[in-house]
DNA sequence: ATCAAACAAGACTAAAAAGTCTTTTTAATA
DNA sequence: TATTAAAAAGACTTTTTAGTCTTGTTTGAT
């Protein structure tokens, strides 16, 4: 049969949070070694559009996240010290705001516990879960096994 | 601080796929009654784009979940029998393809077990837990608490 | 002081998703 | 068999998301 797909890309995070991610995971593990890194270097590192990369980088800079040094020689790092105080919850609602958080899963504005829609009370649990997650897991965990190389960011 | 959203409406599914089960669930409900529903019905009562709405049933159609007779008198329907057969799975599936049970939560092609992305093992477990979900929850299970008035589908 | 190498800011463009409109096809019924 | 009420189909428009380009600002090094 072989319909094409009608509505998509309906993953977890927006492209642009992958990019933001998949970026301060790249700073924080060269900010562990030291170096400071700009645009050029990151964009090419996790594949991700040079401009459009700098805007985001701009956005993380904004929600206190990353920091940027101006000038020559300046570039993006992260503090080591605040390895384990910035968790995967405060990149995503940087960029993606807090729908994931929130949001019905049927779009329904008044769906509550008091008031479910019919999905709400299977959906719920797997929803806290991953908040949960996301809360729970630092710059610290997601790079403590990518300077290791045991995790990748490639392709 | 205040800045405004970046990106945005990051939810499991797309907006799409959110009237898609609503419609789903609102034409089953009339079904188990015995009822055949129009177009404008469904827009109304799940509070959606009417033209937007035919667009989405029309590819339901296809993908076999729900049943059309055209011509006076028409409408949509699903017969009973297949009320415990269709799974949310399928619905999601029909709409937005497959990137929510397949796609990695970085964006990364070549993101597995073998080679994982730094949050891969983190996020595995949800998106298990989701998609066991999406294929354990019939039209059966939705429509029972929606027919007693137990769940909603209002704004 | 000047220059060059960085990031910042904002206007702009492109692509994808969401939504509309018009015409055609179907089928019940008067 | 003409009418009418429905869905189907497809071209079109709008909005949102993604991405680019140009110009400005900052700052270290010469």
């Amino acid at each position: 049969m072989e319909l094409p797909n009608f509505a998509q890309i309906s993953t977890m995070f927006s492209k642009t949070c992958e990019y933001a991610i998949r970026a301060t995971i790249y700073i924080a593990s060269e900010s562990s070694d030291g170096k400071r890194c700009g645009i050029k270097e990151i964009a090419r590192k996790i594949e991700s559009p040079e401009p459009f990369t700098g805007k985001i980088l701009q956005r993380l800079v904004k929600a206190n996240i990353i920091h940027s040094i101006k000038g020559n020689g300046g570039g993006f790092e992260i503090p080591q010290e605040e390895f384990t105080k910035i968790k995967m919850e405060d990149i995503v609602r940087a960029i993606d705001g807090d729908d994931l958080f929130n949001r019905c899963s049927l779009g329904l504005h008044e769906c509550s516990d008091d008031q479910p829609c019919p999905f709400h009370h299977k959906y719920k649990p797997i929803r806290e879960n991953l908040k949960k997650t996301l809360r729970d897991t630092s710059l610290a965990d997601l790079i403590l096994k990518f300077n290791s190389g045991d995790t990748y960011l490639k392709l």
